[in-house]
DNA sequence: CCGTCGACTGTTTTT
DNA sequence: CAGTCGACGG
């Protein structure tokens, strides 16, 4: 937040001889001379488990306790902002308090900062609002339409992805034009919706995410003055999952690299803020150079080229960055050798690739344990079971993850999660922010905080109902436009709208609630306000808007829920005046428009934690199951046709099988429900890849189709329903390997596979309520899918009351009783 | 202007 | 299958 130019460091710090001694501790040959190296550029191939968190964290470190750079000298960007706050966190752990000043944050949030200082060069101000992708869409849908594009096979959606790719590559609308083939009327028409997009952000004092990246990259490119005071301020620069970065961004730091040419220091430039301060030992020769540059990186997780990551970014580092290191990390500590020879061997498939062996001295460890399912609540009771199986033998639930393709994937398991009653969290998944009610909350906010921008004003208008429609919105856009004013300084002249009285009346009280809490939030006195006001200009807003009245008034029970979220989203903004006692509400919104699903996974002990794969990136747990390891899912079949796209998908298993540490487990079904149908399933190519004797396969692909048993009565039902005779299912020779004749009595199948079809496939909706079944520890039951068994304790309280029962058959589990079908015999 | 109904249409990963 | 979108009638 400060620029902490007066924080020096501690002169009682313990003495850098041995301090460094300690900070150099442990490390392996090849750590020690990342950590060590110092010249204008490295690059550490740090590959999966290498320890390059440590290795960063120490090289931050000893720069500072050696007194070889000052804390704000310092700029580190990592991927996310959890990534950050730990780094954060580990370099105050080895150096203390002198940690404080450097920057260390994402790519977005450095823009940012960047951005709001200079925003008055360029025509925003410093209270700009960001556009995350849904304001971005809404604001393109309403452009589409408006040039009737859609004629032009042109959707909001592919307007906005090509102006994202088009951003990351840094073309701007003008340079799109110049280069597209106008005479292409499709073309043409996108080049002016480009066009007018940018200039309602523009309009609206608002960046997209894409543009915090690029006009950032643009400022220093137009603003050299500009460029060189950060220039000079950051003399080491470190960017972590450097494999992921795309052209903007790379080009930001190659911008923040460069070498300061002539003119003298200006240490108060950009409009008298102090950006930098004096260097400990000023050397002129020194300044001018350029700052050096550590990049960390692994071009086997790079995972994120279908948003415009640029692989070469790390494979051509060495000619970006003449005369640059290179160090290869490649002991592994994480896992067991098993996991690694597997995650080696798939790894292996991609072909353009720098060779490298990840090894472990840890031992070869447990086999890996395969299953395979016959739907995929069948896959989930196994990894349900297998989580608690895990339980008992002592492995915390915080320890172990279960990761996933697809989102939609989640619901399965979250279904068998809950009537297991295993505690779990999902990472992801419906993002807090993005639910209409706190995005309606955020918009007030913003109405306040930016009144240029129109978006946010529109989105409010009329939330709750109050009567205000699209005419009376057009009308009010009419005058806006017509009196050169902004669409929320429209709302003051409710009587000059052409609208009826009642029209008027609510106009004029949303005007009025706004200024109150402007009051609040942005007192015309000038004096600043205290942090809590944000929490209580919330309270104002949506109190007086009548918001908290309609919900309350609702009857659709989602509306309590929608309560719920914006209590909770009001104890957010008090938690943020206590976290920043500085922060005003443009310092909320921004926090809140940066966060992302991978940040708020603070550990909290004693859960299973479900995610995507991608969400997975940088983490580690002791178990992992990876689910769905099926062809179309990973490799996703989005993929296959892409360029790349497999060997991309590949990567993005590899990440989630390395980031096991003792276990892991690889799952499928062969079936699947997909927008409710059921499909069949095959097992993923890249499981092959891995040798067969490090796999456990509790029940294989193999024992699955060849006992030609055991398929889901919806499959069944729709092969002979006419689904067309066509050869799915058999492209690998097998004929019928859904066996199409007599189907099967369930006898001899293992008792976790049976009559999984039967499991509804809604997570809400017809769930089944028990009441308050009576259980005791003694009691039999007899539940749809294990049978019998008997009840060895009852635990919990009312709703979430669990029996743990050992069945006759199926073993021991645990069930949520309110819920589990099961009677008492 | 609001609410309902029916049709439609996506369905990969995210700062 | 779900959630969204547009058309229509009150």
């Amino acid at each position: 937040m400060t620029d902490a130019s007066l924080i020096v460091p501690a002169s009682s710090g313990p003495r850098p001889a041995e301090g460094r001694d300690a900070l150099l501790a442990g490390l392996n040959p090849q750590q020690l001379e990342a950590v060590t190296y110092r010249g204008i550029a490295l690059l550490i191939v740090a590959g999966a488990g290498s320890g390059k968190t440590s290795v960063l964290t120490r090289r931050i470190a000893l720069l500072l306790q050696q007194r070889e750079a000052w804390p704000s000298q310092i700029l580190a960007i990592t991927f996310t902002n959890k990534a950050a706050g730990e780094m954060r966190e580990r370099v105050a752990g080895l150096v203390g308090d002198t940690a404080r000043g450097m920057w260390i944050s994402t790519f977005h949030s450095a823009c940012v900062r960047i951005l709001r200082r200079e925003a008055d060069q360029f025509g925003f101000t410093k209270s700009f609002t960001i556009y995350d992708s849904g304001d971005s869409r809404a604001l393109l849908k309403r452009l589409v339409k408006e040039h009737e594009a859609d004629a032009y096979g042109l959707t909001p959606g592919a307007a906005q992805s090509r102006i994202s790719k088009l951003k990351n590559e840094l073309l701007d609308a003008e340079g799109y034009a110049r280069q597209a083939n106008m005479s292409d009327p499709a073309e043409r028409k996108f080049a002016d919706i480009f066009a007018d997009y940018q200039r309602a952000l523009q309009k609206s004092n608002a960046f997209d995410f894409d543009d915090l990246i690029a006009q950032t990259v643009f400022l220093f490119r137009a603003f050299p003055k500009v460029a060189n005071v950060y220039r000079r301020r950051f003399r080491h620069i470190l960017v972590d999952e450097y494999q992921d970065t795309n052209h903007a961004q790379y080009s930001l730091i190659r911008e923040l690299t460069k070498p300061i040419e002539g003119e003298a220091p200006e240490p108060y430039a950009s409009n008298g803020m102090m950006i930098f301060e004096p260097e400990p030992e000023a050397s002129s020769d020194e300044s001018t150079a350029g700052a050096s540059l550590t990049v960390v990186g692994d071009s086997d997780q790079s995972i994120y080229a279908f948003r415009g990551a640029d692989i070469r970014n790390i494979t051509e580092f060495e000619r970006d960055f003449p005369g640059a290191k290179v160090v290869l990390l490649e002991q592994n500590y994480r896992s067991t050798q098993n996991i690694l020879s597997a995650a080696n061997s798939v790894i292996g498939n991609n072909f353009d690739r720098k060779a490298k062996n990840l090894w472990s001295d840890k031992g070869p460890g447990e086999k890996i344990v395969g299953f395979t399912g016959y739907s995929q609540h069948d896959e989930a009771q196994f990894v349900a079971d297998e989580v608690e199986q895990l339980r008992r033998a002592g492995v915390a639930y915080s320890e172990m993850a279960v990761f996933y393709r697809t989102n939609s994937q989640s619901r399965a398991l979250e279904e068998i999660f809950i009537r297991s009653a295993v505690p779990y969290k999902i990472m992801g998944g419906t993002k807090f922010y993005e639910r209409a009610e706190i995005k309606d909350a955020l918009a007030y906010l913003v109405a306040v905080a930016n009144p240029a921008d129109d978006m946010a004003v529109r989105r409010i208008l009329n939330k709750p109902r109050r009567g205000i429609g699209a005419v009376t919105e057009t009308s009010i856009g009419m005058y806006a436009e017509q009196h050169g004013i902004s669409f929320r300084d429209a709302l003051r002249h409710p009587g000059e709208l052409g609208v009826g009285p009642k029209l008027q009346a609510a106009i004029a009280r949303l005007d009025s609630v706004l200024a109150e809490a402007t009051e609040v939030l942005l007192p015309a006195s000038g004096e600043l306000p205290p942090p809590t006001s944000v929490a209580e200009g919330l309270t104002v807003l949506l109190n007086k808007s009548g918001y908290f009245d309609a919900l309350r008034a609702s009857r659709d029970p989602q509306d309590e829920a929608r309560l719920e979220n914006l209590d909770e989203f009001v104890a957010v903004a008090r938690d943020f005046a206590r976290n920043n006692p500085d922060g005003t509400i443009v310092d909320f919104l921004t926090e809140v428009a940066l966060v992302s699903d991978a940040d708020d996974l603070d550990d909290e002990s004693g859960v299973v934690s479900l995610m995507t794969l991608h969400t997975a990136k940088g983490l580690e747990y002791d178990a992992v199951f990876v689910t769905g390891v099926e062809e179309d899912l990973i490799p996703h079949r989005i993929s296959a046709g892409e360029p790349g796209g497999p060997q991309e998908e590949r990567r993005l298993f590899y990440v989630g099988i390395t980031r096991a540490r003792k276990r892991l487990h690889l799952s499928l079904a062969m079936t699947r429900a997909q927008f409710g149908e059921v499909s069949v399933a095959m097992p993923s190519r890249f499981l092959q890849e891995i040798p067969a004797e490090l796999i456990d396969w509790r029940q294989s692909p193999g024992d699955v189709n060849s006992r030609g048993g055991m398929q889901s009565r919806a499959l069944n039902a729709r092969r002979s329903g006419g689904w067309g005779s066509g050869g799915q299912g058999s492209s690998k020779g097998g004929g019928d390997r859904f066996g199409v004749q007599a189907l099967p009595k369930r006898e001899g199948l293992k008792p976790l596979s049976t009559a999984m079809d039967r499991f509804p496939n809604k997570v809400t909706g017809k769930v089944r309520d028990n009441g308050d079944l009576e259980l005791a520890t003694g009691d039999r039951i007899r539940h749809d899918d294990f049978g019998e068994g008997r009840i060895e304790a009852v635990t919990g309280e009312g709703a979430k009351r669990i029996a743990h029962v050992r069945f006759d058959t199926a073993g021991q589990k645990k069930l949520l009783i309110k819920i589990a079908p099961i009677v008492k015999l």
